[in-house]
DNA sequence: TCAGAGTGCACCATTTGGGGG
DNA sequence: ACCCCCAAATGGTGCACTCTG
């Protein structure tokens, strides 16, 4: 029962089709469609039968056209597809096909300090806007991002992700001041003393964010931050490779910048004898849906990246339909309690397990 | 340094704009652009300087509108946005920035076995027919799936990640099959008999693929199959759940239909006082880049997701631009050996540690 | 004169075929 | 042969207008 175009031609039927065949004019289909305008019930009638029999469907592309509006979401995603990117996919997509916009995807491999990648990603959003999207959604965490924003007219809605304000954009971001804040806290709380932080890609606002929660919730309560390794990546190699390096003697509790560093970090002290909680509590950020079934089970701060898509989603659309920009937003994290903090022992009940 | 369109509207400069200010038409930058036709040497650099001083870029929308082209592809997922999809992305979204395309995704939360979900998958597909994509990705497993490719011409270009030929629809798969072979025969030569498969969810055909591969494998051995625990989703927690049902004393191995199948079961295990390798043998499908770091380190059969992706991309590609269908294509997984497998040990060795 | 119902035409930015100089 | 222009066409929308009672 594959529905084939009744137009003399073969080709997909336009409104003129189904106009000649209700006996109507295609303007008056074009009111039946838009809602705009009279049509009389009779006619209504006529129409709806024409379009079922020719299997009529509204050229989207045509309307755009002619109406300077796409209805169309362009999103710029940069660096390791991962967790979080996935997570805001899902509800952008979401929020999108509940208005009614469509989503189109630009994704670049390598993140901004990467040689090249900048004159790429300007190439992405001049592609993004010759496609005449309303609005673009920019998901990079990278500091100078805003390099980027240059050579789009301020007048044009942009959202970022990066949680830096900006002339020309608007922003919405996890708060991961506070997701380190209150992780660091609780391993605090914990009565942990000597924490480590274990920190994301450099120049990122993400990992600087989650560093600074860290550093203030170690200064109010007056304990000294600890050296930190350098980061490279969200990838669990790099808990992986702070783990082999690290003096485990240095510290009883970790904050990792994100689950996968932390489920890295786990896995390094594993091959070296110890086991969280009971040599070293440890808590990452994220909450990826694996991490309750880790072992141990990750204690971590939520990140509703799920959320951060349908807000900024909203943000734009906000911008686009009622032309006002909402300048920043911020959503808070919390802290998901498992298997892998437990309170501080005495120093002497710490060693490798043979 | 912001560029600012010079037309007098203040709007998007068009190629007439660009025109008027080089001194020729608008159809002559227009050939400027394709490249079809003459345009002298003096002229080009009039238009380059004109184009360059009003920051012109093509209008992607209106050329597609009148070239009946929009280089799109539309790309349908259902499902929970897991590692799969995600990685999908990342090759289709590759492959179209390399030849110029652009990709837009629906994504629908609900798989088709779910009420509603078939009205509103069809929904998703006319939605993107009415974009003018220029052909569309299908990517469900759901072994009805050919119910909605009715309804699309059969000379529109349709390309499913199902695996199952369809006479409208082309179609690329992961060899489900193989991984599942592959995977069990991996266990049968390190001498396990007791083989116990955790399938995924039911009427998927990477479901069926994947158990139909376990079960060739046991029967090429003359092994019997254990009964099987019913499917229910690709997350942890049905591994989980099958963890927890199952008598630990009637299998010395596990081929699970996923990497999170696998690592909800190993902490069902885990907390039933059994551990892989020593206890039992455990290994998954997918490879997701985490699997190396867990506890242990999970044997699994790498599924080249992205590959996927760019042939899928291909494909629909060369039906586009050649007219030419490649009807079926199946890529190979292959066993990367971690350490949640081992040799299997006498009967007597096996219990659970206090 | 008025309201309802519908038509005709211009227009959106670009490509294409048939010429003209 | 080279370089460029004109006019038409793409599908749909909005405006001004007509027609009928």
């Amino acid at each position: 029962m594959s529905i084939r175009p009744q137009t003399p031609s073969g080709a997909r039927p336009s409104m003129a089709d189904v106009g000649r065949l209700a006996d109507v004019s295609a303007q008056t289909v074009s009111r039946y469609f838009t809602g705009t305008g009279y049509v009389s019930a009779e006619t209504r009638e006529r129409i709806t039968a024409a379009v079922a029999q020719l299997g009529y469907r509204p050229n989207h592309l045509a309307r755009a056209f002619r109406a300077n509006r796409t209805k169309t979401i362009g999103v710029m995603t940069m660096g390791t597809m991962n967790y979080g990117i996935t997570a805001l996919y899902s509800g952008l997509t979401a929020a999108a096909h509940a208005t009614d916009y469509s989503i189109v995807i630009r994704h670049i491999d390598s993140d901004l300090d990467e040689p090249g990648a900048l004159e790429e990603a300007r190439q992405g959003l001049e592609g993004l806007q010759s496609l005449q999207v309303d609005g673009i959604i920019l998901a990079t965490q990278y500091r100078d991002a805003d390099e980027l924003a240059e050579g789009i007219s301020e007048r044009f809605p942009v959202v970022t992700l990066s949680g830096l304000p900006q002339p020309n954009a608007d922003t919405v971001a996890l708060d991961s001041h506070q997701a380190g804040l209150l992780a660091t806290r609780h391993l605090i709380e914990l009565g942990h003393e000597r924490i480590l932080h274990v920190p994301g890609p450099e120049n990122r606002n993400e990992t600087l964010e989650r560093e600074r929660g860290y550093l203030d919730a170690m200064s109010e309560a007056g304990l000294p931050p600890l050296p930190r390794p350098s980061g490279t990546s969200w990838s669990a190699d790099t808990g992986h490779r702070a783990g082999l390096a690290v003096d485990p003697a240095e510290f009883t509790a970790v904050f990792a910048a994100n689950d996968a560093i932390a489920l890295g970090f786990t896995s390094a002290l594993r091959s070296r004898g110890y086991e969280a909680p009971r040599d070293y509590s440890i808590v990452g950020v994220d909450d990826m849906p694996e991490v309750a079934y880790y072992a141990p089970p990750l204690t971590t701060m939520r990140m509703d990246f799920d959320e951060l898509g349908t807000v900024a989603f909203d943000m734009i659309r906000h911008h686009i339909e009622k032309g006002e920009r909402l300048d920043l937003r911020v959503l808070p994290s919390v802290l998901i309690e498992r298997e892998s903090t437990a309170p501080a022992r005495p120093e002497a009940d710490r060693a490798p397990s043979s």
